[in-house]
DNA sequence: CATAACTCGAACACCGACGTACAGTTTATG
DNA sequence: CATAAACTGTACGTCGGTGTTCGAGTTATG
């Protein structure tokens, strides 16, 4: 082989989050490539999830050869665009504050989550496609149970409306968050304008 | 050839909605079996957008070259059960009464909608990977139409929160029809429940 | 009941995307 | 600056989906 296959699939999974470091030193211009193909790759398929091995590579200026010389097959990219993405979102969702005022804590949630839907958009549906189907659930299920605990508080406070299930309150958490990504996309709204109106109308919808 | 083609693009668009008159008298079987076909493919679609061929011949209890006897093309099929949901679509909202309070008035709609939105689901994401955009613009653009007069209506008399965009406003209304689906889908709520949680969720929404 | 219409499965060519192999060139690094 | 690592395009085999053809069997209809 011309060129070293930067990861299998087990060496991944011990690599954990980002650069951690490799069996032997890469060269750096290799190294360069790598983080222009997960970036181009988040991109492009967090618009198009259907998007070809041909278009990533070419997003990514790099031939496609040298994308499989780093991902063994399109599955592997795909996993580790992926898990950065949940990595990044775990991050960010750990600084959330989520105590105090249930209104104040949930209006946080929404903020920090919005900024992740706006940016990963359809590489939630990039995944499902290749992934377990059980490995994509504990994805969204760390957050969604942030978001349920602040909304069970709330509504024991009565500050959010009790007469609908709280599976139902979280299902229009996500839709409105989706439905603005997809505004934006269509260019109805601005992205600058996003964060408030969800704010505002998931608040309205949810609270007693 | 062995089997007469049913209808070729131009027969399609003169055929109009239903059972309009062909050329020669088709046997009834022959009638039957497109019959099985479109409403295999509508449901089919409406879950996987990207579903095979095979899987719609299939789920219609039908060969894979019968399928090709009556309709040309995936695409031709494609545009007929589209063109099927668009003219039911259209005959389900011009009987919903638009007048009176501008909140019962969007009630009415969002039940009716909930409806054709819960049967017809992923039908136009299939649609837009095979039509021409323009066409499903025009789709959407009718009922969007009617529910933008209502928002309007009830913006003005003070019914309805006017310190947001319409079209956003427009796109809640959709989010939340397409979250509620979803939902039902994953089996968080029931078919029997989407309606009143809907209705109740958007007028939240969208009330002043 | 005889004929024409319809259905069916198998087989074929076509196409696009995936993944691999090779050979030549560039470039990072000691 | 010499060497090995990395990049590149081209070409190839594979796979799945599409659309077509054929020949034989079935069924509606006059």
């Amino acid at each position: 082989m011309t060129t070293t296959p930067a990861s299998t699939a087990a060496a991944k999974r011990s690599a954990g989050a980002a650069d951690g470091g490799r069996d032997r030193a890469k060269r750096a211009d290799a190294l360069r490539n790598v983080e222009s193909i997960v970036a181009a790759a988040t991109r492009v398929l967090a618009t198009d999830p259907d998007a070809s091995i041909n278009e990533i590579a070419r997003a990514a200026g790099v031939g496609r050869v040298t994308l499989y010389g780093h991902f063994d097959s399109r599955a592997t990219l795909v996993r580790e665009v992926v898990d950065r993405a949940i990595a990044q979102t775990d991050a960010s969702l750990a600084e959330v504050d989520l105590d105090g005022d249930p209104r104040e804590a949930l209006a946080r949630m929404l903020e920090a989550t919005w900024h992740l839907t706006h940016r990963f958009g359809a590489l939630v549906v990039a995944g499902s496609q290749v992934l377990p189907p059980e490995e994509m659930r504990r994805a969204h299920d760390g957050p969604m149970a942030r978001a349920r605990d602040v909304l069970e508080r709330g509504r024991a406070a009565g500050e959010f409306r009790a007469d609908m299930p709280v599976e139902w309150q979280l299902s229009v958490f996500q839709a409105i968050l989706h439905g603005a990504s997809a505004a934006v996309h269509r260019g109805e709204i601005t992205a600058d304008d996003a964060p408030a109106l969800v704010r505002d109308t998931t608040l309205a919808a949810l609270s007693a």
